[in-house]
DNA sequence: TATGAATGAGGCTTCATTCAT
DNA sequence: AATGAATGAAGCCTCATTCAT
């Protein structure tokens, strides 16, 4: 019997480290993907950085793309969690909570974040992983009919401007695509006050689309470089 | 004289043929790049649609970089122009008019706007084109002075917010950006209404760091027309 | 004493299953390759169909050549002993019953004859069981002296044409070979009687080299079954 | 006009360039192929031994495969030329003369006839080639016909045995084939008469299958080493 | 004893760039 | 001046074999 348990015990501790081979393999490529130009990371280099063999590599995954995949699938369910509590804490009464939350998950670690963004227009196309990049759409498409009742809620309570509900949380996207985009721009990011910048923007758009009221930022800013007199 | 001038003449001709070869690679690339993804398309390639011989686009452009910059720089350009437009009709009193002229600018052809996106996102590292990367940061830059007098004005004048005024259009290039990607997202992009939504983000992107007022977007929505009597 | 008895069944009993496990892998490599190109065959799949490791393949077989060798024997010395069988009949008076003998038993399974033909040629300069070539060549060549006997019989009786008695032999192998391959050529095996066809190669094969007397074909075809009273 | 001319030779001078660098190429591959086991040839050594860059060969074809497919086409349409004409001999009268001279052609370079066969069996399921392989099947289905009317034709006149016409071609392509193979092979080929060995082969290939008559080869061996007494 | 994860040599192929004509 | 054939570095992936558990 004991027998038995260390046997199934055994089975349990390698799977446990497979896993976490699998694990150290997705940290070299991220390592290396953020550390330089995605099209220079190559197998070679992350079975390096990862400390074992490139043949070694291809166990865990079928082919290069899938790495790749795998980190944007990662983080994209990460992001679709935030955004599941956030709806929630939304339909109870928060308003802003989703679109606050989506855009701090984004912005915490925008190298990552960007990372993904790139991944995704290189994979487009594909043809291996096919299947990740549906699942990936799916994980999006996922949260619209969540999304779409609660903006139609917040249309309805008239703290939403009436257009059709998707506009409103692909109009957040949309900023929050850029924002990260923004703290990397070579153009734009020798600037130093980037975390300001980013709560004004997390601010609009958190209120966005809203109407018949004072401009939200006006009100809740929390960044205290801007004193807001007439409150 | 005759002789000098015919002589003048054809070096003006071979010129005027030069360069026009040199748009035709441009143009061929361009092509490409719209029709397939980037990595697929090759100087083999370009060379063919462009009517020409591999080796000729080596007469006018050192390296296949220098192809993908130019046409960066070029797009870049003219949105800089169109910048410029706008923000003489902004001091002119038209407060949305830079914003709007911008985000009008790069979602005419965003297709063009994401496919320098990504040129921009590949060539970050490239060590060759130092120079013309340069050259686009600072036609950027270029712009930011006049911006920011733009941007601190109407600060003073209470239309936007009190925050540092390059906050204002950082913000503003960030929306267009995401904007532009929206439109192709594999995510998202199976909608049809695009063009409302890019109306509508536009929208946002005029009107956000507004401050002291109603929401402007409450009261323009769906008529990107009506003048705005009070700013 | 009983100890001893059941030791001696133990390691008795152990050995029995450690050749059924060879045969299994034999089985398996031998199903593998009926069904896919050679060359995709690996020896994890091996190891996979037949139900074991694949370090354990490697306690039985010192490389992946040797699986393959294996099979080439195995077949070699089947083809042997039916020869073998046919010689001594031969002697007795059935002239023909060798090559009758030996064309049922290589086209009795074709697929595996022709997959036998293929390991032989790509194996051929195989360094490691250069031995197990060596004995492949030395289980034929041990035929060869009854054959050359037999062969000079005939010849002698006058049945078959005076030439070196190996002609004869090699001929009828060469034959066998050319008909095996037959059945699986793409540009010929759309047709559906290969049955028949095979019968009629055999009866050449049978008669080929005799003289002095009307061509055996013509009166024998269609009816294996005729005895031949004159040889 | 000279400079026109002049144009023209350039560019037939380049055609030819091209087309003798191409040929190095299958040269090369031959040479490789005929000294060592196929699988050991790689696109490294064929440009090696061809005196070119690796990539070079990549200009002249698609994939390894085409070279190899290459190789088997042009042998193939060699075979086919030499059977057609055998064939109008045959219909001239003499009906041996197509047997007669595809036995020559396939034996006269066994070493290259067995290239080919080789290949075939490797090439079987290579999809890129597709095409060249669907040609090769074709090139051999196309001279079917003319061999059934022949057969058909000389199993009318009574010479030969009244089968099925193509029983007659494919066990003379059998026999080839099978013959082929035993110059080569391992076990058999330590003898030193293979040159009379082919020529009593080709002699069955000519004769089997005829009816109603001595058996040909009694009559007709060219092999001096046999005297036939009874003529 | 059986296992299967790890290995890394080596194969095929692509493509930016060069340079002789 | 235009050309495009030639180049070869570099990338991805496979799989026979080993060896620690």
């Amino acid at each position: 019997m004991s027998n038995k348990t260390s046997s199934a015990d055994r089975i349990r501790e390698k799977k446990k480290i497979f896993l976490a081979r699998e694990q150290k393999i997705i940290d070299a490529a991220l390592e290396l993907f953020l550390k330089e130009s995605i099209d220079r990371v190559t197998v070679s280099k992350i079975a390096a950085v990862a400390g074992i063999g490139k043949g070694t590599v291809y166990k865990h995954f079928l082919t290069k793309n899938e790495i790749l995949a795998r980190i944007m699938l990662d983080y994209e369910r990460n992001i679709t969690n935030v955004l599941a509590e956030g709806i929630v804490k939304a339909e109870g009464g928060d308003s802003g909570a989703a679109a606050k939350g989506y855009f701090q998950a984004r912005l915490e670690r925008p190298e990552l974040d960007r990372l993904v963004q790139q991944l995704e227009v290189r994979l487009a196309d594909a043809s291996d992983i096919a299947e990740q990049l549906e699942e990936l759409h799916a994980t999006r498409r996922s949260n619209e009919e969540s999304l779409s009742t609660l903006m139609t809620g917040l249309i309805g309570e008239g703290v939403l401007e009436d257009v059709p509900p998707h506009f409103h949380y692909l109009a957040c996207w949309a900023l929050a695509q850029g924002a990260v985009e923004l703290c990397f721009n070579r153009s734009w990011n020798y600037r130093t006050d980037t975390k300001e910048l980013m709560e004004f923007i997390t601010n609009i758009g958190v209120t966005m689309g809203n109407r018949g009221q004072y401009h939200a930022n006006a009100r809740q800013s929390k960044s205290a470089k801007t004193p807001k007199p007439k409150k």
